[in-house]
DNA sequence: ACTCTTTCCTTTTTCGAAAATACGAATACT
DNA sequence: AGTATTCGTATTTTCGAAAAAGGAAAGAGT
């Protein structure tokens, strides 16, 4: 691309990398998270590449490389499919990523400077701007808020030195996302509640006090995941 | 097992799944390991293509993979160069995967029944069989000895439940692997060692005393690291 | 002398067709 | 009747060429 007047927020994939390989590799992901794929869907070339108007190489990559982070299972010369979901591994996942984001955010606490506080502050807002509309509203935005809210947790422990730390909390964030999608459809007297946890973590987070933070971020997740349980 | 007749020690890739695909993925991931291609190199798809004799598609696919794993990064547009090592990563990548080994251990005794205990007796068997080879012989045949470690931890581990816990582990394993090849050229007086070691690990681990073998695991992987740490 | 632009060459990225493989139905055989 | 075999279709897997992008060197302008 020549001429670069457009792109600060538009363009493919928010991030940095451009190139359309990335770009389907994340609305694939996108998609299978917000179960526009269900669970054991088989995902067959044919279709994909109409939908995502791609190559089936382009496309073969992208899948393959959802494999690896466990979100479709592929079976040679049976081709690929939606990994399955259930309770236990919910459970599973849920105390791993707690048990990573604990240990990152004492990290980060103890190393963060102040651009990392300010990015915390930043994206906090921008994640507020989205959970203070009201229910109906918000709904609408349900991908960015999505987006947003990974990019606020990311922010919280985005000072942990420890990068395979970090790593291993993002891969199972994101698995988290796939279950946290059912309380989406959750009565909103409920889902309410986040808006203030999200703002108490920060606070807690910014006042350096890693035992409050951490005891936090714990019942959040744990709070969700619970939901999600129940709605699974 | 469908045809259990033949299948021990042939085909490609030595786990099920076929295709070239696959055997090129592992084939790659194992010259990394064994640093025929060393840390920061940039793999180009010209010679790729030459050495592996598949086509650029291909390649692309396995390497894409990798990134996935953490053994090569990619930039867009830039191509793929294998991830750099370096002493803290390697401290924090065993210290995960001790944390993950011995808490999958545990479950392991836990859980594990008949065919588990026959399959770590004979898998520990397949081990020794080039761990008691002198120096010289053994080394010819290293890359065998890489392969059966792997599958003797694994083994070890492998009624985990968690499945999560189990690829966690084997991803910090994978990486570790990367490390544990600089002790190759170690003096073999050293490495002799864990021929006892493996054997003391598989004892207790049979003997269901958790306790021990948890903590034999622990030594036996604090020391190589600590021994590769020296040699990097 | 230095910097910016243009051009050429190398390398990556994408594509869709061709080959290989698995699945299912219909037919033949015991 | 039940089982095995063969054939046809649907899908996946692999390939290498065409398009896009990046990087380096030569040339023009200040």
């Amino acid at each position: 691309m020549t001429s670069g007047t457009l792109n600060p927020t538009s363009g493919p994939s928010s991030r940095s990398e451009a190139s359309s390989s990335r770009d389907v590799l994340t609305r694939l992901r996108t998609d299978i998270v917000s179960s526009v794929f269900g669970p054991e869907t088989r995902l067959k070339f044919a279709d994909m590449t109409k939908r995502y108007d791609v190559s089936i190489g382009t496309l073969r990559e992208a899948l393959s490389q959802l494999s690896s982070e466990g979100f479709v299972t592929v079976e040679a010369g049976k081709g690929f499919k939606v990994s399955p979901v259930s309770a236990v591994e919910l459970i599973e996942i849920t105390d791993h990523f707690i048990s990573f984001e604990k240990r990152a955010v004492r990290e980060a606490i103890v190393h963060g400077g102040e651009d990392w506080e300010a990015n915390i502050v930043a994206v906090h807002h921008r994640l507020s701007l989205i959970e203070g509309l009201p229910w109906e509203r918000r709904m609408e935005r349900h991908s960015e808020w999505v987006e947003r809210h990974r990019e606020f947790h990311e922010a919280i422990v985005a000072a942990c030195p420890g990068r395979w730390l970090f790593r291993l909390r993002s891969i199972m964030f994101d698995q988290l996302d796939r279950y946290r999608f059912v309380t989406k459809r959750a009565p909103e007297g409920l889902g309410g509640r986040k808006f203030e946890e999200h703002r108490e973590i920060m606070m807690a987070t910014l006042a350096r006090d890693a035992d409050l933070a951490s005891a936090l971020i714990e019942q959040h997740i744990r709070d969700t995941s619970e939901r999600a349980l129940k709605l699974l």
